[in-house]
DNA sequence: CCATTTCCGCTACCTTAGTTGCGTAAATCG
DNA sequence: CGATTTACGCAACTAAGGTAGCGGAAATGG
């Protein structure tokens, strides 16, 4: 029951995903043709819609494969660790074209499934930074009345905000901001 | 030296703008086809992209011209002032469609000219809560250690990270807990 | 060996954003 | 009035995302 028919071409993922990054590297998401990606891996136009949908959700494909978590190895002082989880995620986002943060974002917007995964590559951030603050409060970092969702928003959130809106650099000072904006100056 | 040659039609703005206005409703941006939006306004196609270079210039026109200033009159208490303003954006936010804000941002990433008149549209907004933050820091609200500006982005920036990232409702509620997270609770 | 099933490549096609070239209409300048 | 200048409409075109149909290739089941 299991292997019926002809087997996929196990190779034929890899060219494209390799032709789609060679292309994507070059021209950014806009710059990106299916045409040419099927060209370039040797494969019909119609081979690679029977693997991913769409363009968008070749291109969220290409993103998760190439996917390395971000650099964070936690310490005993959860402020050291905010900082550098956020400047960890600012530096990630200020290396990736900021157009293609947009696309990604308006296909997530616009279909569904591409939105399952985009949210799904991004959560994993959103997670680690939550969990982070939580360390925090535990030791007495936050304010009371502060709500650590709300939080992490204002942490994450405005990293995205530079990017997509105001189009401001992304920065480590930056990044060392937010966190002093929230948890307030050292006090050693 | 100025009249010369054949005048504009001053019709031609109004019946384009309103027919992508009735495009853009049905169908949000990706529903919108330059072809019908000329059709429809009795138009050809040519005579539309001669006003408007693209598709995404177009749309922000139309948002342009549908613009109404977010309704706000500050009283004496900048806290008040500052919870009004943050909810009412929010709300605004949330009554437009994600995808066409994340197709506008990815418009503006992609070409310059728009990201312009994009980011004009939005600036207004965070110059408005700009405003109220340096009164509120002459009211005392702020603590020393906290840079305004970057207290405007962590007002205004989760409320685009909700909508084009995690997807999470944009609620009056949430918009409170921005503010209170950022200026502490009220002292009454 | 042969039928079935699934995959592959190919060609042709549709839709839409954006462009080009051309003939023509409406204005101004002399 | 005539030359010039600019706007308009029309038709044809390119490029790109996405789909449909067909013939053939590679596997499995009997």
């Amino acid at each position: 029951m299991v292997g019926r028919g002809r087997p996929r071409d196990a190779g034929v993922e890899q060219r494209v995903l390799a032709a789609a990054l060679n292309e994507i590297r070059q021209g950014g998401y806009a710059g990106l043709s299916v045409d040419r990606v099927a060209e370039q891996a040797g494969v019909a136009k119609t081979t690679l819609y029977r693997r991913w949908p769409s363009k968008a959700e070749l291109v969220v494909a290409l993103i998760t494969s190439l996917r390395e978590d971000v650099p964070f190895e936690p310490t005993d002082d959860p402020r050291r660790d905010l900082t550098g989880l956020v400047t960890a995620i600012a530096t990630n986002l200020a290396s990736t074209p900021p157009a293609l943060i947009a696309d990604l974002a308006a296909a997530a917007a616009r279909e569904p499934r591409v939105g399952e995964s985009v949210r799904a590559l991004w959560a994993e951030r959103h997670r680690a930074v939550t969990a982070v603050v939580a360390k925090a409060q535990d030791a007495g970092l936050v304010l009371d009345h502060v709500s650590p969702a709300v939080l992490v928003d204002q942490l994450v959130g405005p990293l995205y905000y530079r990017l997509l809106v105001t189009g401001e650099p992304l920065t480590p000072d930056y990044a060392r901001k937010l966190v002093r904006s929230v948890l307030g100056p050292e006090e050693s």
